[in-house]
DNA sequence: GACTTAATTTAGAGATAGCTTAAATAAGAT
DNA sequence: ATCTTATTTAAGCTATCTCTAAATTAAGTC
């Protein structure tokens, strides 16, 4: 029996990229293999719990995949998962350093506010 | 001076396709245009104001259109503004009916919990 | 074993999304 | 002007999302 053409339940990874912070972390594994925690320093205006539930959540939508390797874990986006959404993928990231900017200066607003 | 080819914003696009609701809404607009009325009938299992309000932000994110006449508006998709997501759009219709049979049943659940 | 490093899981807070009901607006009919 | 029909706006509720801080797991090192 033929394997089927691995699809993606294209909700769930619909669902993943709508996330601004998951497109920018996807990016990063988009052509290189990293590590979880090279990953989280690259990410630094959010802590590392953030980034780790991050790439559960993309793993989990089939977006990226995961090696184990001693104590690390290395991730590296299918790009098969994708399918028609690669196209959309790209268009977005184009769009996408001027929304986390945005989205860091939200989150310094906030955090002012309630006075950390 | 050439008009440029509108492109909505693929965030707001995306955001507006993401939820099961605004794509069974969008699909009911696809070929042809109807009113509010219609499609808060058709859409029966939530109220007119929800309809409605889906219909704003399809319309704000551009992907459909309004037309006045008399006390009624007229809804149609305006397919040009879903751009490289008329694809994947195309791909979650076809796993939608479960997919809203499912928030139904939910939706009446939570209603007997909480003894409406 | 005890210690360190890498990463995740858990618990909980704050913000947001989508819904409901009730009230308001707008256009046309009587 | 009053009434009716079509639709939206307003206010409030609940579920869900994304984050943080603290605790936990897992693998290797001394």
């Amino acid at each position: 029996m033929q394997a089927a053409t691995r699809n993606v339940p294209i909700e769930a990874a619909m669902n993943a990229i709508a996330n601004p912070r998951r497109r920018q972390i996807l990016r990063l594994v988009w052509d290189a293999e990293r590590s979880a925690g090279e990953i989280a320093a690259t990410v630094d205006d959010v802590s590392w719990p953030a980034v780790s539930q991050n790439l559960r959540l993309l793993k989990d939508s089939g977006l990226i995949t995961e090696r184990r390797q001693g104590t690390r874990r290395y991730y590296r986006a299918d790009r098969r998962a994708l399918g028609p959404l690669e196209v959309v993928l790209r268009q977005m990231w184009m769009h996408d350093l001027g929304r986390l900017r945005d989205l860091a200066e939200q989150e310094a607003r906030s955090r002012k506010k309630r006075g950390d």
